[in-house]
DNA sequence: TTCATAGTTCGATGCTAGTCGAAGTATGTG
DNA sequence: CACATACTTCGACTAGCATCGAACTATGAA
């Protein structure tokens, strides 16, 4: 069976931490050549235990669902040696992994936070293929001071899932993350770091932040 | 892994049932001859999936314990969901999806009728990180004629959550789980059909069940 | 004892599948 | 544009392992 292989059970190991990883990470984690693991990859991902995003340049793979990661770790449970710790993943700049300009819209740490806490408070759904602005987001997002009627205008889609390649969790992006951080800058809550991608808050605009985006 | 193989998937699966069968047995029923099944029996049993007893001539082989059989249930639900097994129609399918053993508790669509009622009436309680059996639930389980008080004597855990790969929802496994399927046995409203997994309510037996256990 | 059955170990064989080099495609950067 | 990076496909090589015949041990029956 797939799990069987030791560097497939070595990709399998790492992908448990639950984070999506690249094909060339999971190589050099189940140490093997890039083009060894690409095949590993496809099998587990055609045995259905893999699921794959593409994103840019990069494939990042991450178990498919709960009931595998279930049951590796009932497996894993069985096995007696555990798995090794994983490295640490992201930018060793811990500044650009809180924050960072992904294109023209917020990443990092506060990316995803964003993005959760739209998403639980109701302001973002995701319904089918789709990420939508609820009624009660489009309020949310007026309020703070985004011209909601000027992004309409144009044909490019509102919100868009962003893999962040720091926390390796979805933030936000498309016009309305684009907008979202533009209007951080005007209102004070955000400063971009001259020649870099760092995104720095302001005490009151982390507040600010925090407030409108609770963790 | 040593699940991969297919004969030793085979025998694996045949122990499923709960039974202790004899290394010839367990040849035919993984369709290779003796030597090579000895062979597989032996890694089996250093990987820790299998104990053995010896009785006579006789070489008898189960699986280890619960856990072992929690964990290959949810990988045959895995492969099941993913249609990696054989595929069997016909009433045997459907019998089997009903009611089962899985090793030596019952599984399927009435297993987890079965866990279900007991949590919606509150005799199971899922408190952090295990299943417990309330006081109501104590009461209840003696009135069906289980012995509770044997049961605490071993060191065994009472109650614990099963994978269904068929039903894809929990069942009751753990030492309460085993004496529930004995006693349904006991008090006639269950049968067991000889050399295989499936279990069978008499009519009598399935109205009682569906009384304790509303669906 | 002799015969039969249950199960094992040993050794030879053959095939599966993991592996990596080389070359190809796709995407981002300057 | 050229160049670098991420990843893939193709093809050949090879290690590992499942398989079974033959011979061995062990238990039981007559």
């Amino acid at each position: 069976m797939l799990i069987g292989d030791p560097a497939r059970a070595n990709i399998l190991t790492a992908l448990m931490s639950g984070k999506a990883l690249t094909a060339t990470e999971l190589a050099a984690e189940a140490g093997v050549s890039p083009q060894t693991a690409s095949s590993h990859l496809r099998k587990l991902e055609d045995g259905g235990l893999l699921r794959q995003r593409k994103q840019g340049r990069h494939r990042y793979f991450a178990l498919r669902d709960e009931a595998v990661a279930q049951t590796l770790e009932a497996l894993m449970g069985l096995a007696a040696h555990r798995g090794h710790l994983r490295h640490r993943t992201g930018p060793r700049d811990t500044a650009l992994r809180d924050a960072r300009v992904c294109y023209n819209h917020l990443a990092g740490d506060r990316g995803v936070q964003m993005f959760n806490a739209m998403r639980a408070q109701g302001h973002l759904c995701l319904e089918a293929g789709g990420l939508t602005l609820s009624r009660a987001g489009a309020g949310f997002v007026r309020d703070l001071g985004v011209d909601l009627e000027a992004l309409d205008r144009s044909r490019a889609p509102m919100c868009r899932e962003c893999l962040d390649w720091s926390a390796r969790m979805s933030h936000l992006s498309g016009k309305l993350g684009r907008a979202l951080l533009a209007q951080f800058c005007d209102a004070g809550w955000t400063r971009r770091q001259e020649g870099s991608r760092i995104v720095t808050f302001t005490p009151k605009g982390r507040a600010a932040f925090d407030r409108a985006f609770p963790a």
